[in-house]
DNA sequence: AGGCAGTACTG
DNA sequence: CAGTAC
DNA sequence: GCCT
């Protein structure tokens, strides 16, 4: 009775505020990119592997009392309990934003080697010099701007990139700042596209006449993908807003109509968009009106074979299932600023997905690759001693660990040079900087003044930190046991472990064994190909085993990470599976979605795929998977009659062991789901305490539930097609995957 | 001073 | 139930 | 470690 757990939260939403994507990344996102070997793989975003799309992903557990159905409206219906909170009439995020220059800028030395020298140390970077000045030449246009330079846009917040940064007015409501930079981030990225191409044009001016034949575009969106050359984007993308167009910056953004690659594998979710090749907007433009699509598909970039599994496969017309449907007519297509008009001549041009069928995963976008840390002086050892908080110490450490996290994330993505921490404090770079003393604030003086933290020497000399710290580092060993093997076996090294595991098999559990086999192996990141190679496998996998059913790549992969820790696959049958099993899905042989992933996974061991597990349930499974040997990937068995000539193997270099995660959702719950799974942690929870703070609901993998005194009723009232029918009903906008990394 | 999400799987 | 991981 |  006790145990009452009035637990009505009472989080941090600082914490929260800080984790939202700020609005100034963008920016630097693409000045960063400039520096970058442009060889460099381009980021893509996400993957969505079949058809289907909507989706998200929360894990909150399911209460146990969860009644069904007796929710009315959306409304939470607060009980009265003492807990109540004001519920202020949030207002969900506005246009309050306010444009303002980057808030300080550094006073740095930099050193002939490139290292830059701060109280007295030279810190050598990891990156160049011309980075640095890169960084310089920055804080000094920030500076130029914060000194009443050109202001940025009048009045609009959504111009371009450039510059707009939020009001870090401390004083206003954390959650009114919350929705502000989520708004913010978002708005970004609705417009973004034209803006970004050209900032400093005037919006797709929606106002003329929409049959002005001198706006043929105006039934358009685009969409270019990432391997569309930088400069062609941007002519084209101009061209394609000057005559009434939009450009979207975002694949996912409903109002698609065209995506313009050259690969001819490009794959993407959404199905009323077109694939053309940038020729069809070119011809478009010469002709002063639209082309037939069909003049255009994707053009071939030369030669390049399409991923090796994925090609490998005969890969059944996994592509589009369960979207069938008509397509979202035009004007339907959302409450988007940019109104996508289908114009009477434009027969047909938005028409249902009629794209390939099979194809290596490939849609990207332009990289949202982590810009280069200009603080390591700072970030290394706040992560150090996070690191030895989190692994070694444990249990209510760890929430040091994650703040110390925290603002070593914060301040590693400041574009300058931080050599005072006052500049941290200005706008604060986490909430807690907004406050008059700081523990972690004081740890940044230090490292500042002396370039060291004591009570991370301090640490580092205890002799078992360094030896759980490695041990910890085995999949399936956590602190606890990892102290205990030191302890009691005199274990320090991972060697040494092994060596024990050899002597004395019943030390460790099944997974901590597997977990040591591949102890090197799951260290190493994990390509953005091939991580698509091995969700093409699962792909293959699922589409003999349930046709129509969707398999998505979520996880930092569906960021846009360059590379990710792990594969982290969604699966997600179609409606019609749910309502008639394999009567409903031809060609399934399965009937409940339970028996799913049972059967995909039976059929990735078979192929070698699936090398071990970790943990297996009916619909979540953790494990172990690989590329298959590549004598097994042949080539593509063309449909059309031209014969692969056998094994066209592509080699894998290392075919490393890897870590995999699969789980199966209803779509129902896909929405959650892919939310959940596609993170960050830091956007995770703050969306969780939005969630419970303005709306009194709890946020997990599978929907909503509404709080109410200690118990907790699943929200059956709304439905939620997509992700942004979650941030809808949470009164947040939406915001895409890559902006998610907080 | 108490809370920081809450669950699933393993042994 | 403790430990671990998500 | 920081928020309520």
């Amino acid at each position: 009775m006790d145990k009452n757990k009035s637990r009505r939260p009472k989080r941090d939403a600082q914490e929260l505020c800080a984790s939202i994507p700020s609005a100034s990344p963008p920016r630097r996102r693409s000045r960063r990119r400039d520096l970058r070997d442009p060889s460099a793989t381009p980021d893509r975003p996400f993957q969505q592997l079949g058809t289907q799309a909507t989706a998200n992903t929360l894990v909150l557990g399911l209460p146990a009392s969860l009644r069904a159905g007796d929710l009315e409206g959306g409304q939470p219906v607060p009980t009265q309990t003492q807990t109540q909170l004001p519920k202020p009439s949030l207002a969900l995020p506005t246009q309050l934003i306010e444009q303002h220059a980057t808030s300080s800028f550094a006073d740095v030395d930099v050193e002939s080697e490139g290292g830059v020298k701060v109280g007295g140390d030279t810190y050598d970077f990891e990156h160049d010099e011309e980075e640095v000045d890169e960084a310089l030449r920055r804080n000094e246009a920030a500076a130029a701007r914060a000194l009443g330079g050109e202001p940025r846009n009048s009045g609009g917040i959504e111009r371009g990139d450039e510059g707009c940064v939020l009001n870090h007015e401390s004083s206003r409501s954390p959650y009114r700042r919350l929705a502000e930079m989520v708004a913010a981030a978002s708005r970004r990225d609705v417009d973004g596209g034209a803006a970004s191409v050209n900032p400093d044009r005037d919006p797709p001016a929606a106002a003329a006449s929409p049959g002005d034949p001198k706006r043929f575009f105006s039934p358009v969106v685009a969409y270019f993908a990432p391997e569309v050359s930088k400069t062609r984007r941007g002519i084209l993308g101009d061209r394609i807003t000057e005559r009434g167009g939009a450009v979207a910056r975002d694949v996912n953004d409903p109002r698609v109509t065209h995506v313009l690659t050259t690969s001819t594998t490009y794959r993407h979710w959404n199905p009323a968009a077109r694939l053309v090749s940038p020729d069809w907007a070119q011809a478009c433009i010469r002709a002063g009106e639209l082309r037939p699509e069909d003049e255009h598909p994707p053009a071939l970039t030369g030669g390049v074979n399409p991923p090796a599994s994925l090609s490998s496969s005969p890969l059944p017309p996994v592509a589009s299932p369960m979207r069938l449907g008509p397509p979202p007519s035009s004007q339907d297509a959302s409450q988007g600023h940019v109104v996508v008009d289908s114009g009477s001549g434009a027969d047909g041009l938005v028409r249902p997905w009629l794209g390939k069928k099979r194809g290596a995963f490939a849609c990207q976008r332009p990289s949202t690759a982590a810009p280069v840390n200009l603080n390591p002086h700072i970030t290394r050892p706040l992560e150090e001693l996070a690191a030895i908080y989190e692994d070694v110490l444990g249990g209510t450490n760890a929430y040091k660990a994650r703040h110390h996290k925290q603002v070593a994330g914060a301040v590693e993505r400041l574009d300058f040079v931080v050599t005072d921490v006052e500049q941290l404090c200005d706008p604060p770079v986490t909430p807690a900087f907004a406050q008059k003393t700081s523990t972690v604030r004081d740890k940044i003086r230090e490292l500042l003044a002396t370039g060291k933290l004591a009570k991370l020497e301090e640490l580092k000399r205890k002799p078992d930190v360094e030896a759980v710290l490695e041990l910890s580092g085995v999949w399936g060993i956590g602190t606890e046991t990892a102290r205990k093997l030191h302890r009691e076996d005199g274990v320090s090294t991972v060697a040494q472990l092994r060596a024990l595991a050899a002597r004395q098999p019943g030390k460790l559990s099944a997974n901590q064994h597997v977990g040591l086999r591949f102890y090197e192996e799951f260290k190493e990141r994990i390509p953005r190909d091939e991580v698509e190679a091995l969700a093409g496998h699962v792909e293959d996998a699922v589409a003999a085993v349930c046709p129509g059913c969707s398999v998505t790549v979520a996880g930092s992969y569906r960021r846009g990470k360059t590379s990710c820790g792990d594969v982290d696959v969604l699966l997600c049958p179609s409606e019609e599976f749910i309502r008639g099993g394999s009567q409903g899905a031809p060609g399934a042989t399965v009937d409940t979605v339970e028996d799913i992933l049972p059967a995909v996974l039976a059929r990735l061991r078979t192929r070698g795929v699936v090398t071990d597990d970790l943990s297996t349930g009916t619909v979540s499974w953790m494990g172990v998977a690989r590329l298959p040997d590549s004598r097994e990937r042949l080539a593509p068995t063309t449909t059309d009659g031209a014969e692969g000539d056998g094994a066209v193997a592509v080699v894998t270099p290392k075919r490393l062991h890897r870590r995999m995660d699969i789980k199966t959702y209803t779509p129902d719950e896909m929405p959650f789901a892919l939310l959940y799974f596609t993170g960050s942690g830091y956007f995770n929870r703050s969306m969780r305490t939005w969630a419970d703070k303005a709306k009194g609901l709890s946020l997990h993998d599978r929907g909503f539930n509404l709080v109410r005194g200690n118990d907790m009723t699943a929200v059956r009232d709304a439905k939620f097609r997509d992700e942004r029918d979650v941030f809808e009903y949470l009164g947040l906008e939406y915001v895409p995957p890559e902006d998610r990394s907080v």
